[in-house]
DNA sequence: TAAATTTGCGTAATCAGTTACGTAATTAAT
DNA sequence: ATTAATTACGTAACTGATTACGCAAATTTA
């Protein structure tokens, strides 16, 4: 086993299935030491028909955890042997009615002292060990249970990569990747318009030398995000919040959220109190952000965009 | 998950199958979440290659625990792949070694990250725990490697069954069980002969009315072991150890060791310095016993039995 | 009351491992 | 130099679970 600890958590589930094994293994051994001609994996369904209650299949598998065909299978393996039987219902014609026969009532006393012996043989283990096996598993069930791995996984990736992402001050050599990445999704869902083509063409001539600001998201060094911060002629707004465009590919790393914040408080180093910022409601994740960020919605403004279909503001505190 | 609690240890073996398919379900989606194109199950046969060495398909599956069937099978999954290169060795025409191609080595780059953020994830969940899985399935790996649990529950087993075992004082109703297990063993490896004859069919006469006494030893009230101690006319002994017999069906139990223990303390009290029994060098658990109870071996006195080929002794302190 | 949906359960296919077995190559023993 | 034993490994069959699917009965909806 000591491969494991070289390759440490990852493979926590082979580990988990080989003890499992290790385990069942020696289980159907323990039967036959008790001359029960019972199989192991028959032990779950045997224990809940063990208190005489007649059970259906559907009913014993929800309690077991099992599917309900794996039950189907035992059942009519036990039936087989003569533990149980089985009985159609009378008033519910599908439903196939299961309890012990005569037989498997004599078992459940036949195996009594084997529950004994086995508990003490797990006792004694545990008071060997210094980590409680059964505790753990329990704790992990129910921790498992609020979020599974694949989204505890899927949140540390997230942590990881957001703190691999860097926003910086738009450079000249950035200025193919703030083109692309806002043509990439305004011709997606729209049509690119004559203002697009002016600011995205020149950012420098249209955004920064007019009192705006370019803000790029790099993740392992490539521009993956941008977002602008155009100055407004008007008395009501200092900037208007736009182009911002995140990489598909880059889904996931918080880089919308990341540059989000960094434009606002750059708003804020420069004095602005109220921002400004139109879009489109079938950008679902993009209001989303602008939500979060604390936009609300506002109304009336002319817009030369086709596109806009709703406004939002956010007020500088 | 409350099933478990109830019926408690017995389904230890169940328990962990049903963690172990919960954290591995998820293990799929989380290589998919790294655009590894690589299943869970390739995993420990990839690490054990990552460091770039070649191997061969029994030398992966004795360092990685597996059957050798199962390299052999995931090998050539991933050979179709292309993540390993397979060739015969040269000297050795049996030996198939593999290592990992470019492609493969390629992927040892990209898994990386997941390694972090898996063990990240891992590390979280242990921290809501009180009691460490990690540790514990190692505890008990170590644990069962000294002592299996088969071997654990047949011990539980014989000890609760001999705390069961009641030796008792021979009464006439126990007459019948004294000459059939002597019996038994008697004519199944030798003949019965004149002697046993008389001391069977006639225990008060032979035996007790003589100055010695017999022991039964009694499980779940059944007569299942007896045990004699005859007067011998000896300046050299006080008794002679004879008539042992245990029924089969009760083996393990150590009915034996207990009968011989209550005879020699038997003995004791009736103030005997000094025991004897013959045997026979075929009965080697009997002999065993004889020499666990601390009987030594002698020679030399004249004997009617004809099975008779080993003597021995017991000097009481 | 007819149609649609839900429920119960059996069968089939799949999955990730195993054991059993056969074959070929190598090594050891006579 | 044979013969026997061991080793390497692939194929086949089995195991204990699963999901997928389909049928029939029961229930709900229109």
């Amino acid at each position: 086993m000591d491969f494991f600890n070289h390759i440490g958590k990852m493979a926590l589930g082979s580990r988990l299935r080989m003890l499992t094994e290790k385990i069942t293994e020696d289980a159907a051994q323990i039967y036959k030491l008790y001359d029960i001609d019972m199989q192991p994996k028959w032990f779950p369904v045997f224990y809940v028909l063990s208190k005489g209650e007649e059970k259906t299949i559907t009913a014993i598998a929800r309690e077991i955890g099992h599917s309900h065909p794996s039950v189907s299978k035992i059942i009519s393996e036990m039936s087989k042997k003569g533990f149980v039987t089985e009985k159609k219902d009378e008033t519910d014609g599908r439903r196939n009615v299961v309890c012990l026969s005569e037989i498997g009532m004599q078992v459940t006393h036949q195996i009594e002292d084997q529950y004994v012996d086995v508990a003490s043989a797990i006792d004694e283990i545990a008071a060997q060990t210094r980590n409680d096996l059964w505790k753990a598993i329990e704790e992990w069930e129910f921790v498992l249970e609020q979020k599974t791995l694949l989204r505890r996984v899927q949140e540390q990736k997230k942590l990881r990569e957001s703190s691999q992402v860097r926003i910086v001050d738009y450079r000249r050599e950035y200025q193919l990747a703030f083109r692309n990445l806002n043509q990439e999704w305004i011709s997606a869902y729209f049509k690119m318009e004559e203002s697009d083509f002016k600011a995205l063409d020149d950012p420098e001539g249209y955004i920064l030398n007019k009192g705006g600001k370019i803000l790029v998201a790099l993740y392992k060094e490539e521009p993956l995000g941008v977002c602008a911060l155009i100055k407004m002629d008007d008395p009501d707004y200092d900037f208007e919040l736009a182009k911002m465009a995140v990489s598909p590919k880059a889904q996931g790393k918080s880089i919308g959220w990341l540059l989000g914040q960094a434009i606002i408080s750059k708003a804020k180093e420069l004095g602005a109190s109220k921002i400004y910022l139109e879009s489109n409601t079938i950008l679902k994740p993009a209001i989303n952000l602008y939500h979060k960020l604390g936009f609300q919605k506002v109304a009336g403004r002319i817009t030369p965009y086709e596109r806009c279909n709703i406004q939002m503001e956010l007020i500088i505190k």
